[in-house]
RNA sequence: UGGGGAGUCGCCAAGUGGUAAGGCACCGGGUUUUGGUCUCGGCAUUCGCAGGUUCGAAUCCUGCCUCCCCAGCCA
């Protein structure tokens, strides 16, 4: 984190350590469920804790809470390993699983029921929330809170031998069913569940709930912050309650307002509905804010860093613009991408007083902003593409670029004036006839006179083609989930978040980059050759964000 | 309407009784062989509202309003 930044919850470990409240040890985790991908909201908590124990010389444990074996997989383990390390994290030898500590959790849940701290309760799931009462009203006590501790022994023996069917009973913390906290309502510590654990296999067939695990959890690994998202605050109380009745070591759990993007979802619930309904290729697809999704969109974990920085922690409910993800985004890649030209929408250029078969080679600057990083050769010869929305028959006022009798550069390269329009049978604008000026090679005009604008082109006949893939935010609307009658979020699908483009016109060089290169297109915006489909020969490029456009902002007016 | 939280610029967010940081966005000027970058300037007399305490309040007190979360054998 910057210096001079900071936030509540580094405040409260600040005050910690000046009251040597944890003997000065300050121990994070990162406890993601393996039931879905990793998104950019994960990776604000990602930054927060692993920030935290690397700001503080403290430790960070990745644990997975992997408790409902219904829903937990191999494949979103690997996925989140591999995320949090490509965000720049490492967990070191502290990789944990809450399904390591079944057995510690049996034992304490035996000790509870020795101390009459928990029963075996027969009521069904419907009879459960039948008796939890409501908001306003308490609960009544199920008929089998008093049990003796030897039946209550007996039963959940047999409940861990699997002699009972799913949900015919579970084990209940005798809690308080007049809480107005109906998380302190006898909650439920175990339920039946004859699953295949995608860890411990088929040993168990009875399962501890997320409350009777997460705090003990941090407790066997000691940590002392336990930081997690605002829908947990009601949980704070039983968290603390189990740690003080089991008499163990006792973390401070701290609650956050979790990380909402405009024009996009963040639930795992609306992600896996985009993934298992197909409309979008997959949890990687460039337009999902997943992790993977923005990393092969062409985001880079520095950017993401950032943006996690920037936006800061607190209490409050949030919904941070997207623009400033992008402009995250830019702000790296201004730094480290190199330039290339590429035309997406090619219009032919001919240059009439150019020798016919003649080429030459022009320097062109790799990154301005690294001279360091030098230049390279760009091809240039008599027919050129330039893009299509660079040349306008009959321009606006504020249009600076080609036009009949305009003069203007290509970049490195000439200044050209366009002589002739050339026209197919339906009017549609074919070609271009240009003149260049041999005087004004490299772009500099000896006599020193001036043209607006500079534009970016291919050599015909050194272009490679390529496809581009150009992203647009996924939901048309800022709040996907504000829909109107009848709707729904995934009407708000924004049906042109995805355009292919084949045919795009790439100088030479840029189809030598390696899949996963980020680059910027001059002009366009930056580009990432894509991880899976790009290859020499077949180059694809993902558009990861335009470059900032002031002439796109005078068209609106 | 029980309980738990939160309200500071369009969006984030500092501020912790001494007179409203910063970023994004937006609007203008300059530089520029990317209408990019960079740069300069503008952008809350006011902190949900109303009272009160105080020499002094976004910060303390009282009352009210609005929004979010909770009735899974999910996490």
């Amino acid at each position: 984190m910057p210096a001079g930044k900071t936030n509540f919850i580094r405040q409260i470990i600040d005050e910690d350590l000046r009251t040597n409240k944890w003997d000065g040890r300050v121990m994070t985790r990162f406890p993601p469920e393996p039931n879905g991908y990793l998104h950019i909201g994960h990776a604000k908590s990602i930054c927060l804790n692993f920030g935290i124990a690397r700001d503080y010389k403290g430790i960070c444990h990745l644990r997975f809470d992997d408790t409902n074996p219904c829903k937990e997989e191999q494949e979103y383990v690997d996925s989140i390993k591999e995320d949090i390390r490509w965000l720049g994290f490492d967990w070191g030898e502290h990789e944990y699983f809450a399904s390591d500590y079944f057995d510690q959790l049996y034992e304490w849940a035996l000790q509870m029921i020795r101390n009459g701290q928990a029963f075996v309760c027969d009521l069904s799931a419907e009879e459960i929330r039948q008796t939890r009462g409501t908001l306003k009203e308490p609960g009544q006590p199920s008929p089998y809170r008093d049990r003796s501790v030897e039946e209550n022994l007996d039963l959940f023996q047999r409940m861990k031998d699997g002699e009972f069917p799913d949900g015919s009973r579970t084990l209940r913390a005798k809690c308080d069913m007049a809480s107005p906290n109906l998380n302190l309502r006898d909650p439920v510590m175990y339920r039946i569940l004859h699953a295949h654990h995608h860890r411990s296999g088929d040993k168990w067939c009875i399962y501890p709930m997320y409350d009777f695990t997460h705090g003990q959890s941090d407790s066997i690994e000691r940590i002392t912050h336990s930081i997690c998202t605002l829908e947990f605050e009601d949980h704070r109380p039983l968290y603390d309650w189990y740690c003080d009745t089991l008499g163990i070591y006792h973390p401070q759990q701290i609650e956050f307002a979790r990380l909402n993007l405009t024009y996009t979802v963040m639930s795992k619930r609306r992600l896996l509905e985009l993934v298992r309904d197909r409309h979008v290729n997959g949890w990687d697809d460039p337009r999902m804010p997943t992790i993977s999704g923005l990393r092969r969109r062409g985001y880079t974990p520095e950017s993401i860093r950032d943006f996690c920085d920037r936006i800061g922690v607190a209490k409050a409910d949030n919904t941070v613009e997207i623009q400033m993800l992008e402009h995250c985004l830019r702000e790296h890649l201004n730094k480290v991408a190199p330039r290339y030209m590429a035309v997406l929408n090619p219009l032919k250029v001919v240059l009439t007083n150019y020798p016919d078969d003649q080429t030459e080679t022009l320097e062109a600057v790799n990154n301005p902003e690294r001279p360091e990083d030098g230049t390279r050769e760009v091809p240039f010869s008599k027919v050129l593409y330039i893009e299509r929305e660079d040349f306008m028959e009959d321009p606006p006022k504020k249009f600076f670029r080609l036009s009949p009798g305009a003069e203007v550069r290509l970049r490195y390269a000439y200044f050209i004036k366009c002589e002739e329009v050339i026209k197919d049978a339906d009017g549609e604008i074919v070609e271009l006839r240009c003149t260049y000026d041999p005087a004004t090679r490299g772009g500099d005009a000896p006599d020193g006179r001036k043209v607006k604008a500079t534009l970016h082109w291919v050599s015909a006949a050194h272009a490679v083609d390529a496809e581009a893939r150009l992203y647009d935010h996924l939901f048309v609307k800022e709040n996907p989930g504000a829909v109107e009658d009848g709707q729904t979020w995934i009407d708000n699908l924004n049906p042109d978040s995805l355009k292919v483009v084949s045919g795009v016109k790439l100088e030479p060089e840029l189809a030598k980059v390696a899949a996963g290169a980020h680059v910027q297109f001059e002009r366009l915006g930056y580009f990432c050759a894509d991880a899976k489909d790009h290859a020499p020969g077949k180059p694809v490029f993902n558009r990861a964000v335009t470059l900032r456009d002031a002439w796109a902002k005078i068209q609106q007016k």
